[in-house]
DNA sequence: CTGTCTATCGTTAGCCG
DNA sequence: ACGGCTAACGATAGACA
């Protein structure tokens, strides 16, 4: 007799659901974008139960691949609060051996990508003059109509930086806040 | 005939292993670290391995319920590298020795309009006592020993800071660096 | 690129030593 | 506090929409 799989050959799966794969730079570059933003938002949300369940302050920096910056937490708070106690002071020796080691490296793509980044950072901070990159406190993210739920989360509060640019220019990129998203507070997912 | 329950009383598993949780603030004080800890483990060890799939910079800061400081991740590129090569102005000399090599890259206009909004951003940082707070260049932390495995992760430099603080006063948290935290390559352990 | 689905893999809550 | 254990739970690789 037919066994199930010739029953219905159309319907075999082809993708047995998750497979192992070891943690090595992603060579395929499609994998890696999807990966990234899968990875991102579980980072994120880990990020979040932390903070809730211990009352943790917990702040995440990402740049993708693409060097978009994202964010997450409180790092006005988190950092912010450490910054402005005084943090360690600035040492400007390291510049000229670091860039040395830099051209050394002949690794001018990374260079490229490391600069772009600051150039982000920069430009944000430029245009914030230090303070939140995710632009405001939460409170004028309109939570208030949140359940009780999401009042937990208020302690956390959470926001998006994107900076976009264009691909050769990278200028300043405006800080596009994304102010929520979506069930948060059960669910948790970004 | 006696169930195996009843044959091995003592063996009976009290726990049925994990339980579910919903996430909310942990009220008893003691489940609340351990569940800090193991999560904060998590937490740097899924950083890690975005980083490294993704080639994405990563950085994680958390402070722990009882205020101290922890911190995954090349803090120092992807927050820090505009304080220390940029903070710190790059003197002109070093900046045309990068600027040099970014024209072999055929982008040098842009990198160098970058270097200068970063010796701009410097500036103003500078005033503001804005530093590293991640404490030093990571190439103080000998990574050049690592092996290949470790190689990836030099991509990903990373760092502990651990600042412990009085929990009311919550002051200046002297950052405590850990160099290295064990088998990082193969098995992401922290 | 964002979402859905599924089988699987990886994380971890609760206990105990 | 740390480490080990185990079963459950939650995240996710891969394929598809």
């Amino acid at each position: 007799m037919a066994s199930i799989e010739e029953t219905k050959p159309h319907n075999k799966r082809t993708s047995q659901g998750r497979r192992k794969i070891d943690i090595k730079k992603l060579e395929k570059k499609s994998n890696k974008q999807v990966t990234f933003s899968k990875r991102r938002s579980g980072l994120f949300k880990k990020a979040a139960e932390l903070g809730i369940l211990c009352g943790a302050e917990v702040a995440v920096i990402v740049f993708s691949p693409n060097n978009k910056l994202f964010s997450f937490g409180n790092v006005d708070d988190v950092a912010g609060s450490y910054l402005n106690n005084g943090a360690v002071v600035p040492s400007s020796s390291s510049t000229s051996t670091l860039v040395k080691g830099m051209i050394e490296l002949e690794e001018a793509e990374e260079k490229k990508r490391q600069l772009e980044r600051q150039a982000t950072l920069a430009s944000i901070l430029e245009n914030n003059n230090i303070n939140s990159w995710w632009e405001k406190p939460v409170e004028e993210m309109g939570y208030e109509e949140c359940d009780n739920h999401l009042a937990t989360l208020i302690n956390i509060r959470n926001k998006f930086s994107d900076a976009s640019s264009s691909s050769t220019d990278f200028d300043v990129p405006k800080t596009k806040t994304m102010p929520f998203c979506g069930d948060w507070s059960l669910g948790l997912n970004f």
